[in-house]
DNA sequence: AATTCTTGCTTCATCGATTGAGCAAGCATG
DNA sequence: CATGCTTGCTCAATCGATGAAGCAAGAATT
């Protein structure tokens, strides 16, 4: 019964021939339905026995397609190049197997057009639930799904076509920007507008981490620089020409800075480095989003943490529920201590 | 021709009605290969054009079950918490893509059992090719996959039963050995033996790095003290509790450290900062593995970062020339220069 | 003894795409 | 005019798993 080069896989049809019994009854022995279908427990046991013998493994192409639900699970997800969506995709990995789900990733490296066409991929290979995550056009991937019948939850950046989990974005930046203003008051003695760098000006997250950023200088009595809101993309690159086009038109550059994401921070930190600009007094810094060594790189930094657990619970909430109906979570991110 | 909803999806039935010809006709038109079954370019017009309008998509799943390629290709990957997974991650992707492959990825989280899982998983999809990456038992995952007659390729970790893509990881290790010695002697002008933390010892990369780091004491007239090499596992925990338990035991700690991975050092940094034992003077460190933002945490720290893009060329290398032989390529890591 | 119920299976259509085989019409060739 | 070739399609089997419907044998009921 050995094989030494097992050309073709072991389907229930072999089993069923060496069980000396039908197709149709190991299919039930082995997907768990054997009692409602009534097979015995004599031949449950050998159907099993055999299965385990010959190495046998489900056709998921073949079960998913006469299924009415595949139980696959898609994800859309922007970059792997930080803790924040690392996390994401761990955890939504994690839930995703614990309810029985299989689960697709798809790395779509900011691009919309790769996010349109990861989504149609996952539609083919019959997903019944994606989730998009910081999608740069959410409503267009839930258009495509909503055509297909598929459901859809945005997360990190929402969407109006899908239920959204989202961090509270202006409550995080508000905190954020207070203690960039107080590092810097308690530093330099003086209150001076902060510079807002990195993220894109027209996603939501960063219009609402902005509108923080203002209402904090609001409530510290500083008048915010419009030259200093510098929404000039997350790539590093991006972060560290802003800075260098800043340092070109003013001499007086801020003292303290707000900077968008942990990716953006690596441009502006380099700049910072290479220019030595700042040689003299370091800037007081603030990071939207956690990493473990920016938290070591000194006490002018402070960062927001995304609660990525209770926002993946959150998702799981909605798909286990079923609900569909257009509603935005705002999970409160973690202002991190120093040190 | 508007649904509202969806219930069933568009198939090639319901085009081949619509369009007043067969479903194989369609069939044929979408999958490219209409001039081979001699298709009038017009009626392949027609089909196109229908297919565009009704927001027809590929059910995969029947397509891959007749085919007796997927065209899927699977990873497993350990974690998703450093730079050198993640990038793994990304270029896997995007280099499957460019094949017209459909990647698939699940994260192990180190755990063995996981593996396994992961791998029948990946399976029942019928993968054509799966990349074992950093597994902890590699050899029992081909394994699986060869009585199932699907290709194998380790990445990271290798194994003995299948053609492995590695790091040089006994020249990288000497080398970042040999700087470590050399800043320690500049900065303390004194040779003395260096702590060697993190990885677990029975993984092949971890002895690799300790031969090296073993040899490069040597040829430097240094004799390595067998107490200081603490292979203790990867979690920051894990170092950091070696750190701990290092320190009760000595007074006299090692003046450098050869730390085995980004996410050790993590939990290195963690216990310098907090015990307060570097305080005076800071260690000299070398990581094996590159992270942005430990190389702005000073100059005291060397990295060596893998080559990620060459390994990931060599593993597709090995799947498009259809090698199967047992073989360990090995590419040399990049020496950070400090700053 | 005749009827109904239960148990333990098997048969067969089905999911949607693919592809070898075949067929009819049109054209060219001898 | 008969034959063969080309063009442009259609037919039907197939991939492997699933589950509704059905059937035969034995047990229970009247």
């Amino acid at each position: 019964m050995n094989r030494t080069t097992q050309t073709k896989r072991t389907t229930i049809y072999d089993l069923a021939e060496l069980a000396g019994t039908s197709a149709s009854a190991v299919s039930a022995v082995l997907n768990g339905n054997w009692k409602k279908r009534r097979i015995s427990a004599k031949l449950a046991e050998k159907i099993t026995k055999l299965a385990e013998e010959q190495g046998y493994a489900l056709n998921m192409q073949a079960s998913v397609l006469r299924r009415d639900r595949s139980k696959i699970i898609g994800m859309i997800v922007p970059k792997y190049d930080n803790r924040y969506f690392g996390s994401i995709v761990e955890q939504f990995e994690a839930l995703a197997r614990a309810r029985g789900l299989f689960p697709i990733i798809t790395c779509t490296m900011r691009d919309p057009a790769l996010e349109l066409e990861a989504a149609r991929a996952m539609l083919s290979y019959q997903v019944d639930c994606l989730v998009a995550t910081g999608a740069t056009d959410p409503d267009r991937v839930m258009d495509l799904c909503a055509a297909a019948g598929v459901r859809t939850i945005n997360l990190d950046l929402p969407g109006s076509h899908a239920p959204s989990v989202i961090s509270d974005n202006y409550g995080g930046a508000l905190e954020l920007t207070r203690r960039v203003l107080a590092n810097c008051e308690k530093e330099y003695g003086e209150k001076t507008p902060l510079l807002f760098v990195g993220g894109r000006g027209t996603d939501h997250n960063t219009m609402e981490r902005v509108r923080g950023f203002r209402d904090a200088h609001a409530e510290a009595g500083v008048t915010v620089d419009e030259a200093l809101v510098q929404t000039c993309g997350y790539a590093p690159e991006k972060a560290e020409n802003a800075m260098r086009q800043l340092a070109e038109r003013t001499s007086d550059l801020p003292r303290g800075m707000f900077v968008n994401s942990t990716i953006s921070l690596e441009g502006v930190m380099r700049w910072i480095r290479r220019s030595g600009h700042y040689a003299d007094r370091v800037p007081q810094l603030g990071c939207f989003d956690w990493d473990p060594f920016v938290a070591m790189l000194g006490d002018h930094i402070e960062m927001v943490r995304q609660d990525v657990p209770k926002m993946l619970d959150a998702v799981f909430g909605i798909i286990d529920s079923g609900a569909t109906d257009i509603t935005v979570v705002q999970i409160p991110p973690i202002v991190e201590k120093i040190g």
